[in-house]
DNA sequence: CGATTGAACGATTTCGTAATTGTTCATTGG
DNA sequence: CCAATGAACAATTACGAAATCGTTCAATCG
């Protein structure tokens, strides 16, 4: 790590405990620069604007989440089915948990979402490789019966949809949701193990 | 049907249209009152406030496609299957085609779900009742094999809430959207023929 | 007496302005 | 030459006043 790499890592960390304490929007540059003992211009040096940061700090959140969830593929213990519910009751409590313990970062995965809608697509798409992954693993050991564990995966996405969006459920207790996603859960599984033969349509026009 | 339903009703036409022309917002109750011929205050004996004016547009328009997807059940040549494609095909199109005719209709939507959280889900409690029967259906007919319908019936709202939320789709092409309901339609379907044992959990505390 | 009115009231929105803040860049420092 | 500065600029927000609007209610009408 260079001495760049540490003073972008140094903003980061500025900026995290101030969008944890104050929220994003009370937060200002000129603090994050007064906390790295830097003037504000220089921030611009190491991220195009303020949203970046929070980009930055969401983004290695969801790193460090897939990483966990990444972990359960190596669980040789454990059965496909029950690696899949590992990885959708470890993800629901992974983000439930972690805007409980600082609130004030819902507001900043708000804005994130409202102003680069883009965004959230790239951690779907991160957790989706250990996703498919699972998928694969239930289909060789003959649990599942998936003929494009890619298309299947973005389909347990698209089901489960209603727990990655913290202003979707942010209203319902933990063991609402669970309850309701063991629900779910329950019918994904039933569908695998009986097997989904369908494959992801062609797309003539990928636009949208 | 009395002169105060008529009345009523009248109210109801105006206020529908003025949404649908000028937005929920740029409508006023003496631009409604006006087209009614009559004060601002005498609506007042009729609807509790503006918003109940919408919600009672948004509820005909609910209970109507409820109708729509009732006739379902009486289709005599269709399996639970296709039904349940019917039913959620019919859903997704039903809604999107009314927000695409009257896109100023989707500011009223998101006005009523974000001041009377409750109200979306009298509507997906209309709905379940269909969806239950359905599955019910499925079980009659030895297609499906489910221990508890009303729960199942639950799931698979929750599992398909990305298609009935206009917020979350709005962005989608109904092409991408029916790609996706596909998908998921099909693992569902996979799962409800293997068998869902799953009964929904007794619930101790009944709050949130 | 039920239905309706319209003025009055309180809440919300609009709008112009001042202050704050995000961002840029010519300049400085090591 | 790379890192950093801080004044200048542009965009956004904060704020108070004026206007608009939703709502109420005593008075009126048929």
């Amino acid at each position: 790590m260079n001495a760049s790499d540490t003073t972008r890592q140094k903003i980061i960390d500025a900026a995290r405990k101030r969008f944890a304490h104050y929220g994003y929007g009370k937060t200002t540059m000129a603090d994050v620069a007064d906390d790295c003992a830097m003037s504000p211009g220089n921030l611009y040096r190491y991220f195009a604007g303020k949203l970046d940061i929070a980009e930055e700090i969401a983004r290695a959140a969801s790193i460090r989440t897939t990483e966990e969830l990444s972990h359960i593929l190596i669980q040789s213990d454990r059965s496909a089915a029950e690696r899949l519910h590992d990885f959708l009751f470890h993800d629901l409590r992974a983000t439930y948990h972690a805007l409980e313990k600082d609130p004030k970062l819902v507001e900043m995965a708000q804005i994130i979402t409202q102003e680069r809608p883009h965004f959230h697509d790239e951690g779907l798409e991160r957790e989706r490789e250990v996703l498919v992954r699972i998928v694969e693993f239930g289909n060789i050991s003959g649990e599942f019966h998936v003929a494009d564990p890619l298309f299947v995966a973005e389909m347990i996405q698209s089901a489960t949809l209603k727990f990655s969006y913290p202003q979707l459920f942010s209203s319902l207790s933990l063991d609402l949701l669970e309850r309701e996603l063991e629900g779910v859960y329950q019918i994904v599984i039933a569908g695998l193990k009986a097997g989904v033969a369908l494959v992801s349509p062609p797309l003539d026009m990928v636009d949208a």
